[in-house]
DNA sequence: CGTGGCTCCTGGCGGC
DNA sequence: TGCCGCCAGGAGCCAC
């Protein structure tokens, strides 16, 4: 589920709640969604020690300790969830962290496609996982020099983590909607200014995502993300949308104004 | 290199 | 009612 706004709204939670908090313990629910980390290690990096620090980049959340990071990945049905009473606990908790106060926070995860490393540094893990620049921190300059010399359709462009990280499928159907592009438009016959206004366009959607509190229904009139549905009509000319596979994913075009070129 | 297909996993929904 | 296939806001891997 989480892309780049949810997951910096998660970073946003998980600093307010359980930053400077020392953990006493760590308990691992489900090993499968350890990511080339032993229990005991993730023990060692977190037990004892407090959260200092929160960072996001793309659809990672990061958590720091003196000692480690632990890079957490929420796959499409992931959250944190921070909270007091033992009974509350997430049904779908896969890691449990305890704090000395007492409260708790669950990676919850229902599918179980998220997963949670640990790094000693974040930029380390960002080259480990080729992760390109950040969608929200990206500067025009990179964005262009990233995009001119991929090939392919732009949907899964956008969505290529390798390239720029934190898009989706929901925010990438959004940006090519605005722009009233298809979303199998070739990126290598885009011009100049067209990859400009979706460098524009990227960072509008992606902001005003996080201020709407990543809430699709929450998003403005004319936005695209309310309407991914069967039978619903374009919110800017009325069109009937069309339903599409692009590259394996779901994908909603108004047949109007976003033309196969 | 790009793309399509398969895989991981769970659960809700529509159809029969 | 019960079962089945399909689908879901992710992503890695492999074959062509």
């Amino acid at each position: 589920m989480p892309e780049l706004p949810s997951v910096e709204l998660f970073r946003q939670y998980v600093q307010h709640t359980s930053l400077q908090q020392r953990i006493a313990r760590v308990r691992v629910y489900d090993e499968r969604i350890l990511d080339g980390v032993t229990e005991a290690e993730l023990r060692d990096a977190l037990q004892g020690q407090r959260l200092q620090e929160t960072r996001r980049h793309g659809k990672y959340l990061f958590v720091a300790t003196d000692r480690r990071w632990m890079a957490m990945h929420f796959g499409m049905t992931g959250e944190p969830v921070y909270f007091r009473d033992r009974n509350k606990t997430p049904e779908h908790t896969r890691l449990l962290i305890s704090f000395d106060n007492e409260n708790w926070l669950a990676f919850d995860c229902q599918r179980r496609l998220g997963n949670v490393a640990v790094t000693p540094g974040v930029d380390a893990f960002i080259q480990r996982k080729n992760l390109g620049p950040d969608a929200l921190a990206i500067s025009w300059t990179q964005f262009r020099q990233r995009f001119r010399p991929k090939r392919g359709m732009l949907k899964p462009a956008l969505m290529d983590q390798h390239t720029v990280a934190g898009i989706g499928n929901i925010y990438a159907d959004e940006i090519v909607f605005q722009l009233g592009l298809h979303p199998e438009t070739s990126v290598d016959v885009l011009h100049h200014a067209t990859l400009r206004d979706i460098y524009e366009i990227m960072g509008d959607i992606l902001q005003t995502a996080i201020d709407r509190g990543a809430q699709v229904d929450a998003l403005p009139d004319g936005y695209l993300a309310p309407h991914r549905r069967e039978g619903e009509d374009c919110p800017r000319c009325g069109t009937p949308l069309q339903h599409i596979r692009v590259s394996g994913r779901s994908s909603y075009v108004c047949p109007h104004h976003q033309r196969k070129p």
